[in-house]
Order: C-alpha cells, then structure tokens, then sequence
DNA sequence: ATCCGTGCAAAGTATTTGCAACCTA
DNA sequence: TAGGTTGCAAATACTTTGCACGGAT
C-alpha cells in the first residue's frame, strides 16, 4: 500500500475519534488491493489471517462498521446471506450500480449516475426526497449469454 | 379471500406438483389482506398463530418459498437483516421499485420501470443482458421532511 | 496512564434441515 | 395407499456482544 492511503486512514480515523491500528490498516490493505472485487467479511478475514493468524474474525465486522461509517467503504448485499464490501472511489457521490449475473454469479460495475431524472419525477408525484438509491441489475453477462446461444 | 385467489392458488400448486393445503392458503390469506404492506416471514407467521396457534415458522419459511417459485409474491430486501414479502400484481412483469423512508422507515411503491433506456444502454456498452432489476430509494417522505424542515 | 481496540468465546438472530406423524390427492 | 407437508427441535450461517488483556495516544 502507499503511504498517501496509510496517511489519509490515519487522519480519518483520527479526525473520528478512532485510534490506527495495525487490523485496520491491514483491512483496508485488502480493500485496495483487491479493488473491483467485491469482497465479503469472511473473504477478507481469511485473506489477512494468512499473514496474521491471530486476528479474530470479530475485528473484521467491527472494522468494516468504522470504514463504513468515515465513508470508506460501501456495502453490498446480494440476497445470498452476507455482506460484500468495496471501497468507495475518490469523488463518488453516488454509488455506482451492478451487473450480476444470475448463471457465473460475476459483479460488474455501472459508472454513472443516470437516476436523475427519475429522481426528480419521484418528488414531484411522490413528495419522496430521494437522498440515495440501490440499483442492481440481475441477466447474463457477455460469456455466460454466449454459452447459452451456443446450446 | 375470494374464491377466485383460492382456485388460482391450488391450481398453480398442482400446476408445479404441490400440493393444496390450509396452511398454505392461510400464508397468501394474509398476504392479501394487507397488501400495500410489506410483512416479514415472523409477521406472517404471528398474524396466522393467533388463528391457528400449532402452525410453525418453518411452515412460513417453506411456504413462502414455494410462493416464490410459482411467482406469486416479491422477496424485498431492505438489508435490516430479514426478508419481507409482497403479492405479486397481476400483469406485473417487472417488480416496481420502493421509496424507503430514512427516518420513518416507511415503504412506498413506484409504479413504472423507468429503466428501459438504461438497460438498452448496458447491453450496448456492457454487452449484459439485463433479466429484472431490484431498485430502492432511500430519503425522507413528504411527512418526514416537513418535520425535518419545522426544526 | 487512560481508554479504545482486540481476540476469544458465548450469545443473538434469521433461516434451514431431519424426522416422525399427518394429510392431500 | 403413497408421497408430499407439517410441527417440532436441532442445526446452520452470519453477525454481534461481553470481557479481560493489550496497544495507541
């Protein structure tokens, strides 16, 4: 990891009231090593524990709640039971959107915002102000649609 | 319910080789009854114990997972940790997509898919093939926000 | 030195499963 | 009658919590 990223988590940590320490230096680490992928808890635990086995899965959930809170790091549920998180990209306001597909269980992403609109017609026939929003998109891929041509 | 739910259900059942039974009429008795809202498994499951006090959770689990199957109810997630269900509307082909009060936590509906042109442009872009979509709003109600707005 | 953070184990919560008895077709 | 369905309890799976020890400021 550089040091601009180890500076700006102790800063943010500190900035919260939050002590840096060595767990959640290394959870972040993971996060940005492993950028585009789309990690759970347990995946993230497993791969720190290979160089520190002492670290208890109990520090992964409770780390991954700080980085969630200082605005770290998005959470990602998929309906299968647990929690995927991927680090929020510099200048992101608004989360990004997914592409899952339902056959190889692979996690695209959508740039761009595209919901403005819909946002703005919501509040005017709603009276919703609409502050955030969580948009997946479930089909098949480019590979996997393919495959099923092919049969 | 009316009779026409009751035959619709048992032929659906037997369409997909389940078979017809009480408790299964009872889970999408309820479901109708308060259709709008959006209950969890343990709210169905305590709204039908209070009529029928030997029925178990796991009936509800399994009945609303064969509800699923046959299409005829949502599963909605709103990542507090339980699932909530919902009828399926006649003629729906695409689910609709809610407005989920930050501070109230009510539940509204929006009509509409909205969403065609976003999906024509995934598949040019991304080349994926866009099957259904899970789309949530989160922000204030009208009731909410003009609480927020007296302070 | 203070107090937050950590690891461990236990507890909590939602859901699934094994099984004998039961009921539908 | 045959085989799916049910209720119960136990088992799972993921996550949270209590607590004593350890580490950051």
């Amino acid at each position: 990891m550089d040091q601009s990223d180890d500076l700006s988590l102790k800063e943010r940590l500190k900035e919260c009231g939050y002590k840096f320490t060595g767990q959640r230096n290394d959870v972040l680490d993971v996060l940005v090593k492993y950028s585009g992928r789309h990690l759970s808890t347990e995946d993230i635990y497993n791969i720190i524990k290979s160089k520190h086995p002492k670290i208890g899965i109990a520090t992964i959930y409770r780390t991954l709640m700080v980085l969630y809170r200082l605005g770290l790091v998005n959470k990602l549920d998929l309906d299968d039971g647990l929690s995927r998180y991927e680090l929020v990209k510099p200048n992101e306001d608004h989360q990004h959107h997914h592409l899952i597909c339902s056959n190889c269980g692979n996690i695209a992403e959508v740039e761009g915002d595209l919901l403005e609109s819909l946002e703005k017609q919501i509040f005017l026939k709603n009276k919703f102000l609409v502050k955030d929003h969580h948009l997946k998109f479930y089909g098949l891929c480019e590979k996997c649609r393919q495959i099923s041509e092919d049969k």
